[in-house]
DNA sequence: TAGACTACACTACAATCTCAAGCACACCAG
DNA sequence: CTGGTGTGCTTGAGATTGTAGTGTAGTCTA
């Protein structure tokens, strides 16, 4: 399927891990604090509950988020990062600084680029400071 | 459709095209200096062409990366990366350094060979298999 | 009491990625 | 000169992955 990793790299481990579709978004989202499912599918925005569900499945797997289920049948569930996933945050800024020294055409305008559609972004930039977000 | 962007940001758009697939694993690749699409191809171990073409397109038009296409007929085409494509030198370096920190099971094949060193801190990231840059 | 909400399983469908082959030409061995 | 290999890149079939939509059991709100 993906990469039949040439040698156990963790640094090709971990680029096949980030490199699938939202994660970088849920992390980024869950930086943001522990959320529930539904509370994460919406500030992730966009992403359907399937590949959300199969996503967390796989960082759990891989310790970065820890998944704790308060109640069973009213389903209540909380995901939050671990250390691992925290530090992430890292990798996080690191693209947020290139991205702001890169692109320069991103003028938070809704200027709709040809060809380019501007998918969601629920949070602006999450960072330690929180937006209003009730929890 | 349910996508709705208030405010969309370089971050978030910067996530999207290094969640791509292969993107990180090019960029990685093409951080270690210029190569040709098939060497390329090899470097970067298990993408096909079609899809190395169709990365290296986009990263093209997003001025990450630039083709230099030095004689046609005799097909020799020569990519590298352009100031924003290093500055992404320091992504690559965050995940680098989150793997290191994180994953620790790669001590089982990638396992310094004699004379050989293993990824120090701070160090540029090549993987331990990479074929030895012939050019 | 009706409706909304919770977290997820399930199915059918679309988008994406991969494999394999091939093209047009240059270079080198024979 | 002929054949084989290498180059960059395209095309078409096929596998893999992501997606929307719906349903479930129970609780919370109006």
């Amino acid at each position: 399927m993906t990469v039949d990793d040439h040698a156990f790299c963790p640094v090709h481990d971990s680029i096949d891990l980030l490199q699938e579709k939202w994660v970088l978004h849920i992390v980024r989202a869950l930086l943001d604090g522990p959320r529930g499912f539904n509370e994460l599918s919406r500030a992730v925005g966009g992403v359907n509950t399937t590949t959300l569900a199969a996503r967390l499945e796989r960082l759990e797997r891989e310790g970065v988020v820890s998944k704790t289920v308060e109640s069973t049948m009213p389903p209540r569930t909380r995901y939050e990062l671990t250390e691992g996933g925290v530090a992430l945050q890292g990798v996080i800024d690191a693209i947020a600084d290139w991205a702001r020294s890169h692109l320069k055409r991103c003028a938070t305008a809704a200027s709709p680029g040809p060809g380019e559609e501007a998918h969601d972004a629920a949070t602006p930039v999450a960072f330690p400071a929180a937006p209003p977000t009730a929890r």
